[in-house]
DNA sequence: GTGGTCTAGACCACA
DNA sequence: GTGGTCTAGACCACA
């Protein structure tokens, strides 16, 4: 599993590495019983404090997406695959309806969004948009 | 000028206070040269401490969008609007760039965002994309 | 008598006027026991509320420098030639001198701080400085 | 660093620590990289409000001089001493810029003025200017 | 531990 | 009346 975590980004590291692992699970970059890198050895790779990964780790397994194996580190849950589609869903549409709709109560008129918005997906796919 | 103020928002209220002082100028609501409401009866008004209005304006004057009349209160500058519409621009690119980058990151197909966002756009534009 | 204020400097208009009285006195302007222009008058021409000049007469009758006569205006007094121009002399002094005691508590050398005061000066007076 | 704190000043405490902080880095006391006093500690170091010194680091941040570091303090930017330079050299330019303006407009003559300037440096620099 | 936001309330200079 | 500064104190997210 990568992780690219950006100390300066306006979303926090641990939501960040929260994210990390949804999306990468959604992907099927890693399939349940898989066990997990320890907070620890994390906390190193990442340059990251450990409360830090402890967080993000807590919360996964709260949603269900990691499960604790009684002392012996964290192991990807079977219904992580399922829920982390779901969630990735959840959380990409609601950063981007809220972009929206920032976007149009900015005054903006509809053409113009649609046009930043088009504009971005190309940038960020390279795809051509027939 | 209409301010519509979340106290539970995630964007903290002075935030809100200035990006819709912006996008208020930015779509011709109030012209140069206009007197702002005082900082007292915008924070009665908003139900909001004066403190946080203040904050508010002054970054705005930072800005070069309002400028302080000692004693007398704030004016919108006479570059006010054209700022006004780069900095909307900018806010609100911003914020699409980021939720697209993350979608895009995020491993869904290219197809199911631009989904997601078509269907956004529509239900907040109540427009018909033909 | 001219009067050159500008709202939005730093300095306070009440202060300008002060010092634009003071200055003028100094250098022969205005001579004693002339009368001067009444509030109202002043504050008309200056664009500026009444208060305002109000303030800066009393505060130059404190001085010494105007006198009341008996409701029907002010008067320069006496001592006022005498007094400006020890004012005077205070006012810039003591600007100067807050200036330069700042610029060598920067670090700035005091060569570089030298070089800024007399190329400042030659843009000010016009003057060949031999 | 040192910082030297006149509650009494007509100069905002928060605006004296924003001084000092950039004429202490222009002169080389601290470099980038490194983190600086916490809000809280210098706010008991200077005996004021934590709430004004944050406001100085802020308006620090925002001239991108500090940096946040999330939940670990401020930092000096990599830019921050070549910035800080450039400031320093305005805020004391612009200082020596209005006294002299004013000096020159009081109807000194010239000679005077540079007289009263060539004491003060001397005084202030203790230096013989030969 | 760190900074960021907000409130309440005081006081001041200025017009 | 206006904005600007400051204090005291609370609460929060983050690392």
């Amino acid at each position: 599993m990568l992780f690219d975590i950006h100390a300066d980004s306006t979303i926090p590291i641990y939501e960040q590495i929260i994210n990390q692992v949804i999306f990468g699970i959604a992907s099927g970059d890693r399939e349940a019983g898989v066990t997990v890198p320890s907070v620890r050895d994390l906390a190193v790779r990442l340059r990251v404090n450990p409360n830090t990964v402890a967080r993000a780790f807590q919360e996964l397994e709260r949603s269900g997406i990691f499960e604790s194996k009684r002392g012996k580190g964290m192991d990807i849950t079977d219904t992580a695959p399922q829920l982390c589609r779901v969630r990735r869903q959840e959380i990409v549409g609601q950063r981007i309806r809220e972009a929206l709709r920032e976007a149009v109560s900015s005054g903006l008129p509809a053409q113009t969004i649609r046009q930043l918005v088009e504009q971005e997906l190309l940038r960020l796919t390279g795809e051509n948009h027939q």
